[in-house]
DNA sequence: CTTCTTACA
DNA sequence: TGTAAGAA
């Protein structure tokens, strides 16, 4: 019923991707390899990108302009599909950004070499860090 | 000609 | 990340 399928649909090149996130199709292909995105392919193992891979695209150029690494990009993905919610209500994306801007902040402070940019693990075992 | 993979810098 | 090389 939803018409979200079509947000799904496996139907530009990479060539249409490159130009509409500004990325390189070494850094999509790169992206691809940490499971950040799952683009489908033709039978010519071409890519085929969904508009909501442009999305998560859009969101890795994002983070890592924000001096998030791979492995923190991972783990802020699977916060926003899982749970999600600890006890009663669901963190927004610009409230996640906040968290995780916080957090940078944090790193930066106290390691000039930021030995952990993408540990953010203590919101996964705090039951109520945020 | 464009994209893919693999590998090196 | 960029780029080279060879295949598709």
């Amino acid at each position: 019923m939803e018409k979200q399928w079509r947000r799904s649909m496996p139907i530009l090149s990479m060539n249409i991707v490159m130009q509409l996130t500004g990325l390189t199709a070494r850094q999509i292909r790169y992206y691809e390899e940490n499971e950040l995105i799952f683009p489908s392919r033709t039978e010519g193992k071409q890519r085929m990108f969904s508009l909501d891979d442009i999305d998560t695209l859009l969101e890795i150029k994002d983070l890592l302009a924000s001096g998030v690494n791979i492995a923190g990009i991972k783990q802020i993905f699977e916060m926003k599909k899982q749970p999600a919610a600890t006890s009663v209500h669901k963190i927004s994306d610009v409230e996640l950004r906040s968290i995780v801007k916080e957090e940078l902040k944090k790193s930066q402070l106290n390691q000039r070499v930021s030995l952990r940019q993408g540990d953010l693990s203590r919101f996964f075992n705090n039951g109520k860090s945020y």
